[in-house]
RNA sequence: GCCCCCGUAGCUCAGUGGACCAGAGCGGUUGCCUUCUAAGCAAUAGGUCGCAGGUUCGAAUCCUGCCGGGGGCGCCA
């Protein structure tokens, strides 16, 4: 009903209230407006109602008001933009959770990237958030890693299906040197924990941290039991073929125990997920998934719902597939097809800040051409560095101006640009919830994008400090006041605001 | 065949719970450093919003049907 305007000379709100009330009441919705418009109460911060066809009430903050933000905003410092939206709802947010049977790609950096993003957005709302990374650590993958292990200490070809990566061979040669016994089992435990600590190293340079590691094998001391009898308790287990199955009620059954006995990954999804929403009581679940798993999610949370959870309680965030655009050539990334450059490699090559900055600058849901030469580029083309610039002129401007003394007298602040940068930086609260409200971490990119402009244009046109103290003090203020909001948003973002650049 | 995502400027993408000239970045052209960082600012060119219907006062946005790209539909993960 109330919405931001799109353009400036609409002012700073409009109700579209008498649009929608037009069909209801069978009238003209300028009339409506027209009528509507002097009930409006407004209080000290808005300056002037207006009615605009076809039906438009438009609402235009005061600069009075908008002046009144600074120093508040300037004061707030990191809890500028928090809330307590979220009134502590506990929350878990599982990401990553790659197998630990070789090194993370690239395009798993994506979904860590916006996993995180949107835990700290939660966060920031009040929600009480746990990071977890579910590990894969049985079955028949696990097996194969210890199998390929083997085969390379032994100077064998991998199994079929194996793994024949280069770590395989460090692997290996590790454990020859550390003297574990040549036995898969041993093996597979000692490659997990070698690929673990890859991936670990890999989340940290990315600056991604999770609080629990899940064990998929703990989900096979007691859980997986009793949740295979309250299935066959709602009549939706059925055995044949020597394997057990989920019935769905369509034509279409799922396994659940495979005829050799190895649970499937729909299984253990169903293990795991009633663990999370039962036993360990977390009222939302939100899953980042590669959109290549689409196609579980149905079944998973139906399965769920048959257990009698609600199945709204589990989001699945699908995040898109990755290309690579480098020299003007085009690498398409898949997990199966295998080709895929690792993560380790793009860190090494343009750094955390660009890698994270280049992700969120994309919605999950559509797929992305990573540009490696742009984003690797340490010139104005580059956004990252727009925006981290934005934020070392305002560091370097207020050490500059440390030492002036003076009151600062806000009604000074009346310029189109200084005007305009307190515009943006008031919606930020708004961002924030909408980005949480949503999912959304993207949001916080284009948001810092917009910002940072309206910083860069007030450091150009207003001269900052000056001979004129009052008015030096104030836009020192609002330099404070942008910095401030520019830092957290880079913060919710795992990006560094740097002081020089 | 069925399901999901996408199709908007030369390129990469926002906008898609309706309405305010259809936006950004890159790339193109052109201006601006005696003054707090020019990694900046400003101007300009460039688009049948995949196609066709429909709903509406109004559709890039909602509905239907096509077309194109990607992903999924396994006792793989």
């Amino acid at each position: 009903m109330v919405e931001r305007t799109g353009n400036p000379e609409h002012g700073d709100y409009s109700v579209t209230l008498p649009l929608k009330l037009a069909k209801v009441l069978r009238r003209a919705p300028v009339q409506i407006a027209n009528e509507l418009a002097p009930l409006i109460e407004l209080d000290e911060s808005f300056a002037a109602i207006s009615v605009a066809a076809p039906g438009f009430i438009n609402l235009r903050l005061k600069p009075v008001w908008l002046q009144a933000q600074v120093e508040p905003i300037a004061a707030a410092g990191p809890e500028w933009g928090r809330s307590e939206l979220g009134k502590g709802m506990r929350t878990q947010v599982e990401y990553v959770s790659s197998n630990p049977t070789g090194p993370l790609l690239f395009s798993h950096g994506r979904g860590a990237v916006v996993g995180d993003v949107v835990a700290r957005i939660l966060e920031a709302s009040g929600y009480s958030v746990q990071r977890e990374y579910y590990l894969n650590d049985m079955g028949r993958q696990i097996r194969l890693l210890g199998e390929s292990i083997l085969a390379r200490m032994r100077g064998e070809s991998p199994p079929e299906g194996g793994y024949s990566g280069d770590y395989v061979t460090e692997i290996a040669d590790e454990a020859k040197r550390q003297g574990v016994a040549a036995d898969a089992n041993l093996l597979a435990d000692f490659g997990i924990k070698a690929v673990m600590a890859g991936i670990t190293r890999d989340l940290d340079r990315l600056r991604i941290r999770h609080d629990n590691w899940f064990s998929e094998s703990s989900l096979y001391q007691g859980l997986s039991e009793e949740t295979l009898q309250a299935l066959r308790a709602k009549g939706r287990v059925a055995e044949k073929d020597g394997a057990v199955w989920f019935v769905t009620g369509s034509d279409k059954d799922e396994v659940l125990i495979r005829r050799d006995g190895y649970p499937t990954y729909f299984a253990s999804d169903i293990f795991y997920h009633r663990d999370k929403l039962e036993k360990r009581g977390f009222e939302r679940v939100v899953d980042v998934w590669g959109a290549d798993h689409q196609g579980q999610v149905g079944r998973l949370k139906q399965a769920l719902e048959v257990l009698g959870m609600d199945p709204s309680r589990l989001l699945v965030l699908l995040v898109q597939l990755v290309s690579v655009k480098r020299g003007g050539e085009v690498v398409r990334m898949s997990r199966r097809a295998g080709v895929g450059i690792s993560l380790e490699e793009m860190l090494d090559e343009v750094g955390p800040d660009a890698v994270r900055y280049f992700f969120l600058l994309r919605s999950a849901d559509a797929h992305m051409e990573f540009d490696v030469d742009l984003a690797k580029r340490q010139s104005n083309d580059n956004p990252v560095y727009y925006a981290q610039y934005a934020h070392a002129r305002l560091a370097n401007v207020l050490s500059f101006g440390s030492a002036a003394s003076g009151e600062p007298v806000y009604s000074r602040l009346d310029s189109e640009w200084e005007l305009e940068l307190i515009r943006v930086m008031v919606r930020w609260p708004d961002i924030v919830r909408e980005a949480a409200d949503a999912l959304e971490p993207h949001r916080l990119a284009f948001y810092t994008d917009e910002l940072a402009a309206a910083i860069h244009r007030f450091y150009k046109n207003c001269r900052i400090v000056s001979d004129d103290a009052a008015l030096t003090a104030a836009r020192l203020q609002l330099a404070r006041a942008a910095k401030t909001t520019l830092t957290n948003a880079f913060g919710l973002m795992g990006v560094t605001a740097p002081d020089r650049m």
